[in-house]
RNA sequence: GGGGGUGCGCCGGAGUUGGAGAGCCGGGCUAGACUGUAAAUCUAGUGUCUCUGACUGAAUAGGUUCGAGUCCUAUUACCCCCA
C-alpha cells in the first residue's frame, strides 16, 4: 500500500491524496459504497464503476461468514473473484455487530460470542479468527476486531471497552504479521480509535493506535447517536494527533454535510449506509437538500432529480421516481440508490478538486448548509 | 320474471349469540425516523368539529324495544341459483 498526500487546504486541515491497494488506485477524499453482503444493495458492478465513480467498496466479514460462508467464498478464489467486483475492497471486522447485534451476543476479554441473525447458532469471533476470515475474504483493507461503543455510555464502560479494543488490537496485529496472505496479494490491517465522546479517552486510544504504526488508520464509535458537533469534536481532536502522512478513514459517517465537515478535519475516507437505505426508503441527496420523494407534493413534479446533478440525475423526473417509490417497484430503489451514491461520489470529487484548487474552505462554507435543507 | 344471500372506515378480511365500538388485523394513504446495513425496515396518524372534549356513524327510510349494527317492513345495490 502507499499513500501520498498530494494538496492540502490552507484554511483547512483537508487534504487530497492518492492511495495505491492491490487492486487499483483510489483518490482520495473518497466514499465507500457500502456493500455488506458482498453487494451494494440494488446497484450492479457496471453501474457502480462506470455511472457512480466508486472507487473502493465496503464489505462485511461477519455477513460473509454466516452466508455464504467461508467455504464458497475460498472456493471461489476470494470475494473478488466470487463477486467479479476487482477494485478495492475494504472488509468491516464484525465490531459494528458487536455493537448493532448486542442482545444476541456476549462479550469476553477472549473475544464474541455471537447467535447468528440468520438462524440463532451459535459462533465464536475472536480477533484471531476474524483477521483469519477477513484474510481469506481477500479484502485490499482488513479491519482490527473492535467494539463500536455505544452511545451515550459512562466513562468507566467507555473506558473498559476502549482498552479491551486496544488488547484485541494487539492481538489483531500478531496474529496478522504471522499469517500469510491467501491469495498472493498485499491485504493491509487498519486499528480503530475508540474512547466514544469523552476527549480524554480519544486522545489516549488515538495515541494507542499511533503506536502501533500501522499504513492506515481508522476512527470508529462516533456517528452512533451524538450530537454532530461533538462527533466534529472527537475528529478534530483525533486527527490533529494521527500522522499526516497515512490516510485516515473515519467509520460510518456520514450525512453529506458531516463528510464536508470532516474532509476539513483532515479524513481521507468514509463510508456509510444513508445514501443506499435512505434510496430505498425514498430519501434523495441533491445539491439543493434532501428530498423525501415519497411526500405527497412531488407527485405532479415532472422536473428531474437534481437539477444541478450530474447526467445520471436528469434522467428520470421526480413524479416518476415518486411514482415507483410508492408502487414498491424496485427499479425506484435502484434509481434512487444509483442517484444517491452518485452524489456521494460527485460530493468527494468535487471536494477533492475544489482541495487541489485552493478553493476549498470557502466552496465548503458555503456548500454543506445548503445540503442539509429539506426541499 | 321467480327464489336465495350479502350490505359499517379509502380497500380486503375478522368479529359483534338484542347490551360499552369512532372500533380489531392487514393493505393503501399522509408524515416522521434511519450514520463501520438483523433495515425494500421501523414509528405515528388516517369520520367531523370550536379537538385535554364533543358530535355524527353499521346501504336508505320507517318500525319493534328500556336498549338495534344485530329483530321486522319497504326501498336500493351487489352476488348466486332457476327461467
Amino acid at each position: 500500500m502507499q499513500f501520498s498526500v498530494q494538496s492540502t487546504d490552507s484554511k483547512s486541515r483537508a487534504r487530497a491524496g492518492l492511495l495505491e491497494l492491490a487492486h487499483g488506485m483510489v483518490e482520495t477524499p473518497i466514499f465507500m459504497p457500502v456493500g455488506t453482503v458482498g453487494a451494494v444493495k440494488g446497484v450492479g458492478h457496471d453501474t457502480l464503476k462506470e455511472v457512480i465513480g466508486a472507487q473502493l467498496i465496503l464489505a462485511n466479514a461477519y455477513h460473509l461468514y454466516l452466508r455464504p460462508g467461508m467455504d464458497v467464498i475460498q472456493n471461489a478464489g476470494g470475494l473478488h473473484k466470487f463477486s467479479t467486483w476487482d477494485k478495492p475492497i475494504l472488509t468491516d471486522s464484525g465490531g459494528y455487530q458487536v455493537y448493532s447485534l448486542s442482545p444476541m451476543r456476549k462479550i469476553t476479554e477472549e473475544g464474541v460470542h455471537f447467535r447468528s441473525h440468520i438462524d440463532g447458532s451459535s459462533h465464536f469471533f475472536s480477533p484471531e479468527n476474524v483477521i483469519e476470515i477477513q484474510l481469506q475474504i481477500g479484502a485490499d483493507i482488513i479491519m482490527a476486531f473492535d467494539e463500536c461503543t455505544p452511545w451515550p455510555c459512562t466513562y468507566e464502560y467507555a473506558e473498559n471497552s476502549m482498552h479491551r479494543t486496544h488488547r484485541w488490537l494487539d492481538r489483531c496485529t500478531s496474529h496478522f504479521k504471522n499469517t500469510r496472505s491467501c491469495y498472493g496479494y498485499e491485504q493491509v490491517l487498519a486499528p480503530i480509535i475508540q474512547g466514544s465522546t469523552f476527549a480524554e479517552l480519544r486522545k489516549i486510544s488515538t495515541e494507542y493506535v499511533v503506536a502501533c504504526d500501522l499504513p492506515l488508520n481508522a476512527i470508529g464509535g462516533l456517528s452512533v447517536g451524538e450530537p454532530a458537533d461533538e462527533m466534529y469534536a472527537m475528529t478534530s481532536l483525533v486527527t490533529d494527533i494521527l500522522p499526516k502522512e497515512k490516510p485516515r478513514y473515519l467509520m460510518g459517517v456520514g450525512t453529506p454535510a458531516n463528510i464536508l465537515e470532516c474532509i476539513a478535519l483532515g479524513i481521507d475516507m468514509f463510508d456509510c449506509v444513508l445514501p443506499t437505505r435512505n434510496a430505498r426508503h425514498g430519501l434523495l441527496y441533491t445539491w439543493d437538500g434532501v428530498i423525501n420523494i415519497k411526500n405527497e407534493k412531488w407527485r405532479n413534479d415532472h422536473t428531474v432529480l437534481d437539477t444541478q446533478g450530474s447526467s445520471w440525475s436528469k434522467t428520470y423526473s421526480r413524479a416518476y421516481l415518486r411514482h415507483l417509490v410508492q408502487s414498491n417497484e424496485m427499479l425506484g430503489a435502484m434509481i434512487a440508490s444509483v442517484h444517491n451514491l452518485g452524489f456521494y461520489l460527485d460530493l468527494v470529487r468535487t471536494a477533492r478538486k475544489h482541495i487541489i484548487e485552493g478553493t476549498f474552505f470557502q466552496w465548503k462554507e458555503k456548500t454543506a448548509p445548503r445540503l442539509e435543507q429539506r426541499l
